[in-house]
Parts: C-alpha cells; sequence; structure tokens
DNA sequence: AAAATAGATTGCGTAATGCAAGTGACCCGT
DNA sequence: ACGGGTCACTTGCATTACGCAATCTATTTT
C-alpha cells in the first residue's frame, strides 16, 4: 500500500492542507495549527515532490515563496482523504458541524469532482470553510 | 484528522489485513510479509484497541491465542482503506492485476458492502484474493 | 513431563522527530 | 542603496520511536 509515502504523521495532513485548504506556501504550511517542525516539513515536501504528488515552483509577484500545488496523482488521493476526514468526522466531535458532515457524507462524488475542478482551474478557494480547526 | 492513530507506518496496514485479508492473530500479522516487529505490532494493536477500532478476546478451542476482530469503527473506515488502495494500484505497478483493480474502482459501493456484511457474519473469508503479494 | 507454540516484553543500537537558532535569498520603505 | 523584515529552508542537539534478537509466561501438544 502507500504507506511508504503516508506512513508518518505529516504527509497526508500537507495533501489535505492543499487540497481542501487551498495552502501553497511553507509558512502556510507551518502554521497551519498542527505544530510540524520546519525541518520535517521541507523533508516531507521534498518527498512529495519526489513520489510526484506535489510540484513546486516560485511563486510569480514574491521571488521569495514557492507555491506548492497538487499533481493528477496528488488531487486522485482526494476520494482517500475525503473519506478519512469523514470517518473522523464521525468518531471524534471536535471536526466540523455534523450537519456539514453530514451534507458532505452524502455528496461524497459531487465534492471530490469540485476539488477536482478547483485543481484543474488553479482555483485556491478552499473547498471546506473554516470551522475553528477542522483537523 | 484521524493521523494521532493513523500517522505511522503500521496501523493502518494491520487495520487493512483484518479487514480485507481476514487476518486474526498476532503470528498472522507478524508473519504478513511486511516485516513489522512484534514488539511494535503488540503496541500497534494495544492502541488500536484503545482507539475503539479492534478488540480482543480469546479464541475459543486454543486459549493462547488471541482474536482480533474490527469495531464497528473498524469497519467504518472500510471506504478509505479502499480508496487507498485503489489510488496505490493506480500508480504503482506492484499491486494487484490491473482488471481485478479496475472491476474494483467500478464497484466500490459494493465491495464496502460486502466487507461490512462480512464483519456483520464474523465470516473471515478474505474479500481480496492473494495475488503474490497484494499490499 | 518435556517440547512446542502463542502473545507479548526487554535490552540495545540506529533512525526519525521536535525544538531553537541560524543562513541566504528576496522584498519593501526610506 | 541600505537596513530591516520575510520566506524557505538548514543545522545542531536532545528526545523519542523503531528494528532486531533474545527472553518470558501461559497454554497446548506429544
Amino acid at each position: 500500500m502507500a504507506l511508504e509515502i503516508f506512513g508518518d504523521r505529516w504527509s497526508l495532513l500537507i495533501v489535505r492542507d492543499v487540497m481542501v485548504r487551498g495552502y501553497r506556501t511553507f509558512q502556510e504550511f507551518l502554521q497551519s495549527g498542527e505544530g510540524i517542525a520546519s525541518n520535517v516539513l521541507a523533508e516531507r515536501l521534498k518527498r512529495l515532490r519526489a513520489a510526484g504528488i506535489l510540484t513546486a515552483q516560485r511563486a510569480d509577484g514574491d521571488g521569495r515563496k514557492i507555491c506548492y500545488q497538487l499533481t493528477q496523482k496528488g488531487v486522485d488521493l482526494a476520494p482517500a482523504v475525503l473519506d478519512i476526514f469523514l470517518w473522523s468526522a464521525m468518531y471524534e466531535p471536535t471536526a466540523a458541524p455534523p450537519a456539514v458532515v453530514e451534507r458532505m457524507a452524502h455528496n461524497r462524488e459531487q465534492i471530490v469532482q469540485e476539488v477536482r475542478r478547483r485543481w484543474a482551474a488553479k482555483d485556491p478557494t478552499p473547498v471546506l470553510p473554516r470551522f475553528g480547526d477542522a483537523r
């Protein structure tokens, strides 16, 4: 299984952040509230690029920033990420409002399509609103 | 997200083995070919029980063996496990035969139902046949 | 009773992780 | 054009987790 890549605490969290939260830069990942260390983040981003899940390019307009994006292989993780999110929401009271979760569970395929659409359009708008801590 | 539990190399592999391969005992997990160490396996099984994903009981007929089974919370991981499997199969040539993968991708919900059915019936028959190494 | 098996624990060396500080490139206001 | 700040990392170091082999207890088999 894919656990050579995702068999750690952070990789999937990074993929989710770029996928549904619209995060793009090192700082955004760092300050996302999960508490990843900068050295580990750098190493994970490198691995995700090496695995063909993320690509990186300098942001136009600011030569310091590096803009991370999903590849096709990366967005194809959307169903898995969504399922894990739904499972989490089902068994951990801390996540999103039940109504939102309910709606998502019923519209699974539609939400996946929406993630794909925004990816293809390079639209960084988060698919999920921010409800406190939607971990 | 659920990565306090699954943010490691083994937990999800164990869940998958008990879910689709019908593994039940310490030895089966140990010898499943992934190469987990016995101390780590013991610790993961403990954590998965503590997380309410597995239950354990002595096997009737052999008081040495301990029979691990999924809880409801555990089988509810079936969609996520299946999605990860399908994603793996899509991008790693080493997994199952393409025809099988194709069929599974088209019958996702049906396969999840089958996993649930066998769980409810306590039927340990593997949902997936063993193709060499179906990791 | 002795040997074997199952689940798990212990000790130990190595690898991964967390944390704080530092580096070099780039941007921005003066 | 200079100084300060930001950004994406690196580095050094202490702590933790992991892999591996040996060992332990309980139970089953012969």
